[in-house]
DNA sequence: CATTGGCACTCGCGCCCAGGGAGTGCCAGT
DNA sequence: ACTGGCACTCCCTGGGCGCGAGTGCCAATG
């Protein structure tokens, strides 16, 4: 493939810039008109050489240009300048961030929301993956009779708790012990490790002889030992309604059906984590199916001890993003840098 | 009006019975064909009737005929025999429930998810109202330096607990004493009643001068003061895509809105609060515009000792009365029953 | 030689129109 | 009281047509 010449991307981003707010195919007389000094014949040869690039496409003859995933892809590393927000909107949105989180809500969620809201996209949040979550402290409750509560307090900001049955009716004081007991075992390892540590203990004789220890250990490993997959929230998932694009029934049904369904998403996301900054996903380079049109954009981040996350949108390729980039980077770093 | 004879009563009946499979409207040829025993143009004149008495409606001239939500109503209160479920679907359902709960899902949710899951419509679940629901406990926990769990066990099966922020640093045996204050307050009075009498206890000279006491007061407070709406559960609203009514766009939208806006949804539970066995409300009857199309399925069920909260489906007004009517109550029933 | 205006061409879209089909209402016959 | 027959109405579909948008190419131009 050629060089692109300064003129190619010219019109390249018009086209993208274009398209972005019309949501349709754009021709080389707006081009011409609103964003370029160029007759239309002149922009028509550049825009022909786009398209035998790859970076265009035609839908039909006598239609303008769409840019292709492979021109979003190019639009988005080479010719896009993100602006930063501004100190106004990230004001705005740290201010909506906290009072959120004062009024109760979960930090995962009330994220998502956020993004939801600024981009009118779907917010995404991955919680980092509990296995390399660090362990604080377990506590046990009494609730009643044959129930307790039991909690982990990790170094994340969210607090995981369950309501738990006992197989007996336990005293304060008896799961007071319980909890000394697992604590002993467990705090300060990760929960990848704590499955393992439990085991072992188990084995051990102070445990073969001690009912209570081993009770302790097998209440721990049943409320927290199977929680494998990393939660994913996904907020607001109705916008896409509004979108243009989703006016076509079938390709809405199919983004449905892979948000709901999240394992794909996960993945994706998953993979997402490594990298640093903001990561742009785009259309087909997913091979995910339900994401044909949709674009991706997630940014890690980081909680605690160095487990890492991460957040981000979903929405149709066509999206602005000079605007988004930036706000899933800001949103990351917010929750990076929130302390509890 | 005049009433209906028999044979009217078997035509709506088997013009609702045909379109809640078709999704069509029904001609007199296929009623006659496939449910009566009359000719095509028998048939005719008793639709004739049925559409002067706005029981059917005719969506043009050649077209045959769709229940109105007045023929629906009349329908569900005199021509339906509910079946009821059979003992092996009672047992799968129940099986499922008991499952989930095993697993640590909210019982709440739980629920909306069968109801959701056996019907194919959305499920909806109305916690009781808080303000009804008795107090029998409240924890604090010590998280942190400056963070605690405040942990509120009622007569319900859910626990609710929230994270707060603390003003000072303070010691479990602090928390504890703070927990005993509330507790002598709180303990036994309902969620209602607690707001009073706390800011009762606010201005006892035992309070004023027990800077502890005061500050367990306002926690108390502040946690689980402002809650005012009972919980409503919308489980798995993208269920509305599979239905063909909802092909048309626009009115997905506007269902879409009011079931995420939730309080008109909400205010239609809670008027169903009150009456003893399975509401069915149709279409424009209940006055809330995202509602043309659908029927909303409810009943009561109990849980505590006598809060009383609602569970549901909605979907198009085209549904499967017959089994769905039977499945809101036997799911009502469950929660009633269930024991945590 | 890059740029431009001109021009013929293509193709989707909206419109009209006719034909077929589904379903009805009415009427007369049993 | 039913029923068969019949004329009628109206939607739906498909084909034909004109319009407009947008293109590609070419010859002219600075």
């Amino acid at each position: 493939m050629t060089a692109l010449t300064e003129r190619h991307q010219q019109v390249l981003r018009a086209v993208v810039d274009d398209h972005v707010v019309s949501s349709q195919p754009v021709g080389s007389a707006t081009l011409s008109r609103r964003y370029l000094d160029l007759s239309p014949a002149t922009v028509r040869n550049v825009m022909g050489d786009l398209e035998r690039m790859g970076l265009l496409h035609q839908p039909h003859t006598s239609a303008g240009r769409v840019p292709t995933d492979r021109g979003f892809r190019l639009y988005v590393d080479d010719l896009l300048k993100v602006r930063n927000l501004s100190q106004r909107e990230r004001d705005r949105i740290r201010a909506e961030f906290e009072s959120g989180l004062d009024a109760g809500d979960d930090v995962m969620r009330r994220a998502g929301h956020l993004l939801s809201a600024v981009s009118n996209l779907v917010g995404l949040v991955l919680a980092p993956p509990l296995d390399e979550v660090l362990v604080k402290r377990i506590e046990l409750v009494r609730l009643g009779r044959r129930r307790a509560m039991i909690i982990l307090i990790t170094d994340q900001p969210v607090v995981h708790n369950r309501v738990v049955r006992t197989d007996a009716d336990y005293t304060k004081a008896d799961l007071e012990k319980m909890a000394r007991y697992l604590n002993e075992t467990v705090s300060g390892c990760t929960l990848g490790e704590m499955y393992a540590r439990i085991e072992a203990q188990m084995k051990s004789d102070r445990v073969q002889y001690d009912r209570l220890r081993a009770r302790a250990l097998r209440l721990g490993l049943e409320a927290f030992g199977a929680r494998d997959e990393g939660a994913l929230y996904v907020e607001e998932a109705t916008r896409l309604l509004e979108q243009p694009e989703f006016l076509d029934i079938g390709r809405m049904k199919a983004l449905f059906r892979t948000l709901e369904e999240k394992s794909q998403i996960l993945a994706l996301l998953r993979a997402t984590i490594e990298s640093e900054g903001v990561n742009v996903l785009i259309g087909s380079e997913s091979e995910v199916d339900g994401m044909q049109g949709c674009t991706l954009i997630t940014s890690r981040y980081t909680a605690g001890r160095g487990a890492a996350g991460s957040v981000g949108v979903i929405g149709p390729t066509r999206m602005d993003y000079r605007r988004i980039i930036p706000l899933v980077g800001y949103v990351a770093n917010l929750l990076s840098r929130h302390r509890y």
